[in-house]
RNA sequence: GGACUUGUAGCUCAAUUGGAUAGAGCAUCUGACUACGGAUCAGAAGGUUAGGGGUUCGACUCCCUUCAAGUCCA
């Protein structure tokens, strides 16, 4: 399109003798309710042309006209000027770009790109969120690639810490022995079988002494310090209840009669400290007709807003007296001295982590086989959690970082917006930031790369501001290059998905599931597949996987994402199972037409024909706009587009009983055309297409 | 207390980065099979783009503010 840029830049100065740039020039494509196929917008001309838009754009339409060929004709409707482009143009441009074998993949462009994806811990298998993570980094490199780069995917495994220690612990405690193979599970499952297992019982060892501390401060057990502390937060608490006893019985008594006898009760159970306020306004509600709640829910949560926000308080205050029991707890001083050991290089440790990680990394193989993800290089924090200490020694001979009087490193970025920032403690052992500062010099030693992007949930937004701008400060030459690839949390429908709140879904299940939904939703269809039982066990894996896929992949990362399964199997509408289904109707008109070659172009395009072509035609532009702002959401979107525009062409249009050979021919290669565009397309987003369903 | 993200049709999502009457799918209603695959196509209905103010030829988009959901920082 860009002889209508440089012919309109002519125009302007032909017509008003002014000279503008090509930024100047908004053309976009003509919306379909009008004729054309491009549309400038001419309201910014109007400044130099002292005419009305409209005129403007006549004359600048008519100048086109006249001085460019491919142009066959224009319209303009207010400011904007519609262009009508020669079908012999558009025949041309498919002939010569998107009808050639080399189509849509970009030439190299020198640079180096890693990304950084998955990033799992060993302590647990796969869920949900990393399924999201996974997809969205595995898509974001394959159309990086496509775009010409050459590139790195890489996963950072956390596979040290407290974390696999208490796994190790209990199945040390409780396992007697137990392996994979004996349990006929996966070794990720079983790790974090563990995982929970010592969760379960570090909660009955605290449940306890946790009501007995928050029922009468009893803290004789605690060493000194800790009571201290315990102390205190028990008397904020208290503080807390006698300001929201204080609250309620400073309401007006009119207010209080709205909500009835219930809820006057229920105020007096505050005032004496005996209830909370959620469970009052519970309560109140549960009295309350139906058609009233909501209403008045609203009016009591206003009216107690200020009695909720101390309760939350108070619930974070126990929050932390419960950090501070668990911390004393046996079970969990085993876990920290398992963790000095293995720090410490003991062998009986070490081994026992070797053994439960190798167990964890073959289940986390196949699930990522079964993913169809995959890595060039594995990175561990079991290598990289010392790293990063020279680069403080660094920082603080440059002026970068600062020393407090107790020792710790700090770096201000107030100035930023942002706070100070804590990078290395006063005992001189590391904190996240430490190892990532390393971990990212390391990588860059490793590669050289020209960019390098994390794929990390939007919960790590602020740690990889602060992240950047660190290594920025420190003058790294390669820092404007890195980018943290954010992307919302998965809720299901039932409820937000937490690992604490025991509702997450795990990765294998979630799989497996969307491949027997497939299965059953094929034998519930009157129309039988025409495969034999091996084609078939090949094909639902295929779409049910594609569902999974695309349903996660067409909402823009940075979205939190609504996952409903049953929504996402449904083989119909906006949906990866949609854009198969027109490949494989594709591949079936193809096989029936036989053997074909281009001779003879039409002379004249019909508009569903006109409008694939020029589909299909923007498919560079597809990848390279994902790729610049590494968003498969709008490849997905595209091939949508993509995948409608042949149906509705199918659909009108005849292509084996077309009215000439020559114009079937042509029909049976924007056939063939299409099926490549929209099999690149959904391999880029990891995605197979079948060649029958 | 401070910072960031999100809010679009009943539901799930778009909107070419400031352009035309805000578009799709699902669900609802209507129409199209003697047909190359009807898992399709065409049409109807559905909107104060969370609310309010501002910037300009023009705002879902930018600025201010209030509200709601979520997250982070000490």
């Amino acid at each position: 399109m860009d002889f209508i840029i440089d012919a309109t830049l002519q125009a302007v100065a032909q017509l008003y003798q002014t000279q503008i740039t090509v930024q100047d020039v908004n053309l976009q494509q003509t919306r379909k309710e009008f004729e054309g196929q491009v549309t400038i917008v001419t309201f910014p001309f109007t400044r130099f042309s002292k005419k009305s838009p409209e005129q403007t754009g006549n004359e600048i339409g008519a100048y086109l006209e006249a001085n460019v060929p491919e142009i066959s004709g224009f319209n303009t409707v207010k400011g904007f000027l519609n262009i009508s482009i020669a079908d012999s143009y558009w025949l041309k441009v498919y002939q010569d770009t998107v009808a050639r074998p080399g189509f849509g993949v970009a030439p190299k462009n020198g640079k180096k790109v890693m990304v950084e994806y998955s990033s799992p811990n060993t302590n647990k298998p796969l869920h949900l969120g990393h399924v999201r993570n996974n997809l969205l980094g595995y898509s974001v490199a394959a159309i990086l690639a496509a775009a010409g780069y050459e590139v790195i995917k890489t996963n950072l495994v956390n596979d040290r810490g407290i974390h696999i220690c208490k796994s190790m612990l209990a199945w040390q405690m409780f396992g007697n022995g137990e392996t994979p193979e004996a349990a006929q599970m996966k070794g990720d499952h079983l790790v974090g079988k563990y995982y929970v297992i010592f969760d379960r019982e570090l909660k009955s060892q605290v449940a306890p002494v946790l009501k007995q501390v928050l029922l009468g401060d009893d803290t004789a057990g605690f060493p000194e310090k800790k009571q201290l502390v315990l102390q205190g937060h028990l008397k904020t608490i208290d503080n807390l209840k006698a300001a929201i006893s204080k609250i309620v019985s400073g309401l007006d008594s009119t207010d209080v009669v709205k909500f009835g006898q219930r809820f006057e009760i229920g105020c007096g159970d505050l005032i004496d400290e005996n209830s909370s306020v959620k469970d009052v306004i519970k309560l109140t509600m549960d009295e309350l007709p139906i058609e009233q709640q909501a209403e008045k829910g609203k009016q009591l949560n206003k009216l107690l807003k200020s009695a909720l926000d101390l309760e939350e308080k108070i619930e974070k205050e126990k929050d932390e007296i419960k950090d501070i029991v668990q911390s004393e707890a046996p079970l969990m001083k085993q876990a920290q001295q398992m963790l000095q050991k293995w720090e410490a290089g003991d062998e009986q440790v070490i081994e026992l982590w070797k053994t439960m990680n190798t167990w964890v990394y073959d289940g986390f193989a196949k699930t990522y086989k079964k993913l169809g993800v995959d890595f060039d290089k594995f990175y561990y924090e079991s290598n990289t959690y010392l790293l990063g200490k020279d680069i403080i020694e660094e920082g603080l001979e440059k002026g970068v970082f600062f020393k407090k009087e107790d020792g710790s490193v700090w770096i201000d970025l107030t100035a930023d917006g942002l706070d100070q920032k804590l990078v290395l403690r006063a005992d001189g052992t590391s904190v996240y930031i430490t190892q990532d500062l390393g971990t990212a010099q390391l990588k860059y030693n490793d590669f050289g790369m020209d960019e390098s992007i994390y794929v990390v949930g939007n919960e790590q937004d602020y740690h990889f501001k602060v992240l950047f701008l660190i290594l920025q400060k420190l003058g790294k030459s390669w820092a404007k290059g890195l980018y943290h690839l954010s992307y919302g949390m998965v809720d299901l429908p039932s409820g937000k998905m937490k690992s604490r709140e025991g509702t997450v879904v795990d990765a294998d299940d979630l799989m497996d599931d969307m491949v027997a939904t497939a299965e059953e939703y094929f034998d519930k269809q009157e129309k039988k597949l025409d495969l034999n039982e091996e084609e078939k066990q090949a094909l639902f894996p295929v779409i049910g996987l594609g569902a999974l896929k695309y349903f996660l992949l067409k909402v823009d990362a940075k979205k939190r994402l609504l996952f409903d399964p049953n929504e996402s199997i449904e083989l119909q509408g906006h949906t990866g199972p949609f854009i198969q289904y027109t490949h494989a109707r594709i591949k079936s008109v193809l096989s029936r037409g036989g053997e074909f070659h281009m001779s003879q172009l039409p002379v004249e395009l019909d508009a569903v024909e006109r409008d694939l072509i020029i589909l299909l035609n923007q498919y560079p532009d597809a990848v390279a706009a994902a790729a610049k702002d590494f968003n498969p959401a709008t490849l997905a979107n595209y091939i949508y587009e993509v995948a409608k525009a042949y149906n509705k062409f199918y659909h009108d249009l005849s292509i084996l009983q077309a009215e000439t050979q020559d114009l079937k021919n042509f029909r049976l290669q924007l056939s063939a055309s299409t099926a490549q565009v929209i099999a690149k397309a959904m391999q880029l987003l990891g995605i197979q297409v079948p060649e029958r369903m």
